[in-house]
DNA sequence: AAAGCAATAGACTGACTGGTCTACTTTAAA
DNA sequence: TTTAAAGTAGACCAGTCAGTCTATTGCTTT
């Protein structure tokens, strides 16, 4: 397997239509289709249709990764604003697609997580990893003083994620991204404050 | 359409189908096979999977909204008990089907609203409705005095909704409701306050 | 140049999809 | 008692699904 460009992109296609349609309406014809790849090749990369979604889940997971680390390791920045700035990417994101796509990962979790394990602990992996970029930031803001809470840091990470993910659908179901504003809003006033 | 036991049975077999594999997996034989009804029936009483869809939305709507008012609007319980009653069933409901279904209009936003107008309409109006429930929730809290904020009650009211979905999502990955507890926990130490 | 493998190519399969069709039975009104 | 409609019943349809199969091409190693 070296010729790594006909896989690259099925799986770009396959994220793309995955990430508009989810995993079960998107069938693998779809995917050949629209980027031209026959399905003998996507049978010689791939051993099944799961084989795939998983590949696509570790691209993109690693892709966001990288930008999650540029937004939330960047020690020049104060850590609330790469945060703030993280949020801010994440609307752009979601104005740009129109309100339609959302977080892959999310949209996975949702329609996944109680039909196939293998899906569930692939995605809470991921889930996991972007909760400790958050847990790391926070424990910067800690340091600094610039918030003042009893709440561990594991736990405003999950709380953040959580909220964050939420807000996304709720967007979506909205074709808005107001939910993400008010979530942005009420986190950053009420709850990752400096000790009053 | 006088004999509504038949129909019901197929919107009972459809909403727990689709709760535990979501709609494009829930195939219409499927139904038909869990309830013992013919095909011809199915098309008798709906037009199409679609039209069924909606009907399963709508019925799971008003059942919900049911226990939505006693929860939510019993005026013998102080408002943000109410709350913290309506998060203990979510928790409960959450460990009683094995983390799997979490919450169906949840779960059809994020499946069907990429995909469907007619499905994202319905399902943003039964979101929107929980969100006045919770409002009118927070309108006695503030009156009270239970809780002293600047954030508008419908601001607060969308991040309750999205935190709470959020949460039951992660929840699903995790198979755990340890996300439901930190939201629930947060909220109330850091966003429900009395003005200090 | 020959051999061998990686990759491309797409016709094909059986199972299943949502949806249609006709035939039959029950119910209720006239 | 007749008649029409409501509802039941399931065979059947075209289309699509994931996946298989064989044939061929291109590249690399010997």
């Amino acid at each position: 397997m070296k010729n790594t460009a006909t896989r690259d992109k099925l799986i770009d296609s396959g994220a793309q239509l995955i990430s508009q349609q989810g995993y079960n309406a998107t069938g693998i014809n779809a995917v050949l289709k629209t980027c031209g790849v026959p399905k003998g090749s996507f049978y010689h990369y791939f051993s099944s249709k799961e084989d795939f979604g998983l590949a696509v889940i570790e691209r993109f997971a690693a892709s966001y990764d990288e930008t999650l680390v540029t937004l939330l390791e960047d020690n020049d920045t104060p850590p609330l604003e790469r945060l703030k700035r993280y949020f801010a990417v994440g609307r752009t994101h979601m104005h740009e697609c129109d309100h339609a796509t959302g977080c892959l990962i999310g949209n996975l979790g949702q329609e996944l997580s109680g039909q196939s394990d293998t899906f569930r602990d692939a995605l809470n992996l991921v889930f996991q990893r972007w909760e400790q970029r958050f847990v790391r930031c926070l424990q910067d803001a800690l340091a600094r003083g610039d918030i003042a809470t009893h709440t561990p840091p594991e736990a405003l990470a999950s709380f953040i994620l959580t909220g964050w993910e939420g807000a996304i659908l709720r967007a979506k179901t909205l074709k808005s991204v107001e939910p993400m504003e008010h979530f942005e809003k009420i986190l950053f006033q009420q709850v990752l404050v400096p000790s009053p």
